[in-house]
DNA sequence: TGTTAGCACTCTTATTCCTTGATTGCCAAA
DNA sequence: TTTGGCAATCAAGGAATAAGAGTGCTAACA
């Protein structure tokens, strides 16, 4: 009975049911569907209708006389109806790209800045979590000598700066900082961050030899380096951002109710388990979907940022499940680097092939 | 009759009474400050007491029944008073010890992990403000040619480095840079941020003509210089951390009231105004005396970053009027460096000597 | 003159009861 | 299969009531 084939007639009742709620936040009743969807048929047919839609455990009754709101199973066709054809929000989109200028060129301040934009966009709260940054390229080492008595190892991967200081010694001098900065470049130019430290380690010895003066440098890079990538695959690369925006939404008007969401929300540990998983396009995780208890009344959608076709950073937007999932698909896919909308967006003179792509589309449905 | 001196029993009964009301956050009544502070004084005296203190401004009733709870002026009695002797909080000072460990030698992160810090230490939203980074003084400076044809500058200050990039132009010799970079720091050592461009634009010529290849380089620096000063001195050098935790105070229970605050934690702009003024100690702003209209039913708490005796960012800790002032004002003067504490608690050598001196300021009383 | 006991008064808060209105479920007829 | 009709259900809101906490005032007391 419960995962039987829906008639045309009760998917279309379901979606429309489904979509109502999300705008109104109110539940949804026969007479709201007959004006929406349905002015040939009677209230009474549809009360069957949805009756039937209850039994099948895609809505469900607060009270027995309150209408009718959907489960996560009901959320869950939605979205999965949605998904086949996500009906890109250009008003999102083109927020976004004003938004999302990348003017830092660090890779730590990227996950700020993600989480800020998406945010700002959709009106929800946005975690943006690094992961992946070791399969990121590297390009050049530098090693900067500061007054401080500490220096700064800049690496230039394909996607931004990582940096990280380190303890010197007064006595080194310029040049071997040079020397090093050279050797390490040449010796780790296009490895992977994740083979940096066995790279280093592997040339150690042949790499000291050709350092003037001080050789005994590599040692206190390597330390540092450890502790730079102690330091990104810890905790510290998680932020949310806008985590107010979720008392906007009515199901938190309640104080209380919201505290346990913000709660989580302020320490994102727990929500990196949803977002470790690798996904390769936009997911959705419905209520019980969500392994954590606090979270289970929400929805979370996840995309991964890419670059080069690796997932740097995983995104997270955290909504109430009746959340606007248009809209956030629509950012998600953007992020994610759905090609020929982000190029689209990008190049202001191919912003006329973009709208007669998107005409295209059109027609094909 | 408003400013007649309070008598002594006045004094205490008042005190105890804005104690109290912070502590519990229910309105005074005479039976409480009978239990507090007055066991030999009956209920029927005090109310005489408290309808004195009524009378000169100090509290007011909110209902003919329920109690009395302090009025702005009260506060500030309160304040005032207290900060005569700020009674520092060891549990708040060492927390924040154990946090500040200023992992960061960016300065533009400085002020994300003040805010952080102290929002952590005190449980009150906090908003830093970076200030007065004009008159910090250079030591070092680095351009850093990077791969994607863009460079990094380095200013190395005497409290952090600021960093900015710049574009650049492929065929620039690494020389040019280097040679850019001495003659930069030779220029400029000992300089104030605030002079900075001033001082390449007059020695500019007699620089450029030093240059191998590439003179030009010191209008591109000039240019990048600008710009990061731009960004430094507007909007962006202001952040709150920890709003969330105004939901922890019953008066913000009701999220239409949070609301209206938390509006204006979340683009803090509006704080500038209040956080720009100089004080050198701490100070406070209660209620009305804050010229924000959204603010008025709060207090900000506001004290100097200095650094080499200059206030180089300002911190402001926001709260309801009712907050919990001496931890806050034990926070604060920690951050703003009051020497002894500060340098006592930073040595852990020095931490008997620190009691010591604790002990003499009790008996000092 | 300052302090106290006593008592009436005020006002909040919680509880209860009632009414209203929206919505459903079901049944019988089309 | 659809529909009209009708009773049943329940949330939301309002009015009335009761309970409780605290004050103000007065008169007596030290």
């Amino acid at each position: 009975m419960e995962d039987m084939q829906l008639s045309e007639r009760k998917r279309q009742i379901l979606l429309n049911a489904v979509e109502d709620y999300i705008q109104q936040a109110s539940p949804i009743t026969s007479s709201v569907i007959q004006h929406k969807c349905a002015k040939n048929l009677s209230t009474a047919t549809l009360r069957n209708e949805l009756n039937a839609l209850e039994a099948m455990g895609y809505l469900k009754q607060l009270h027995t006389s309150g209408g009718r709101v959907p489960t996560s199973k009901g959320y869950r066709f939605y979205v999965d109806s949605m998904m086949a054809d996500i009906p890109l929000d250009k008003n999102v989109l083109s927020e976004i790209h004003a938004l999302f200028n990348r003017r830092t060129i660090y890779l730590e301040d990227m996950v700020n800045e993600i989480a800020s934009v998406i945010s700002k966009a959709t009106n929800y709260p946005t975690v943006v979590m690094l992961k992946g940054f070791e399969k990121l390229t590297i390009r050049n080492i530098k090693i900067i000598p500061l007054l401080t008595g500490q220096a700064l190892i800049l690496i230039e991967t394909n996607s931004g700066i990582i940096s990280n200081s380190m303890e010197t010694d007064a006595s080194i001098p310029q040049q071997s900082y040079i020397d090093a900065s050279n050797l390490l470049t040449q010796t780790l130019k296009d490895c992977t961050v994740a083979d940096m430290i066995k790279n280093i380690k592997s040339h150690k010895d042949e790499m000291s030899r050709k350092v003037e003066e001080f050789s005994g440098i590599f040692d206190i890079v390597i330390k540092s380096l450890t502790s730079l990538i102690d330091k990104l695959s810890q905790g510290d690369n998680i932020t949310a951002k806008g985590e107010l925006k979720l008392l906007n939404n009515p199901e938190y008007s309640d104080p209380e109710s919201a505290k346990k969401v913000l709660e989580v929300l302020s320490n994102p540990e727990e929500i990196k388990e949803v977002l470790s998983e690798d996904s390769a396009d936009v997911s959705f995780k419905i209520g019980a979907e969500i392994p954590v208890e606090e979270l289970q009344g929400l929805t979370i959608a996840k995309a991964d940022y890419q670059v080069d076709g690796e997932s740097i950073a995983s995104i997270g937007i955290i909504g109430p499940q009746r959340m606007d999932y248009a809209k956030i698909a629509s950012a998600l896919k953007f992020v994610a680097g759905e090609g020929i909308n982000l190029k689209a967006l990008t190049h202001k003179k191919e912003a006329k092939n973009e709208q007669k792509q998107a005409q295209k589309q059109k027609t094909r449905k």
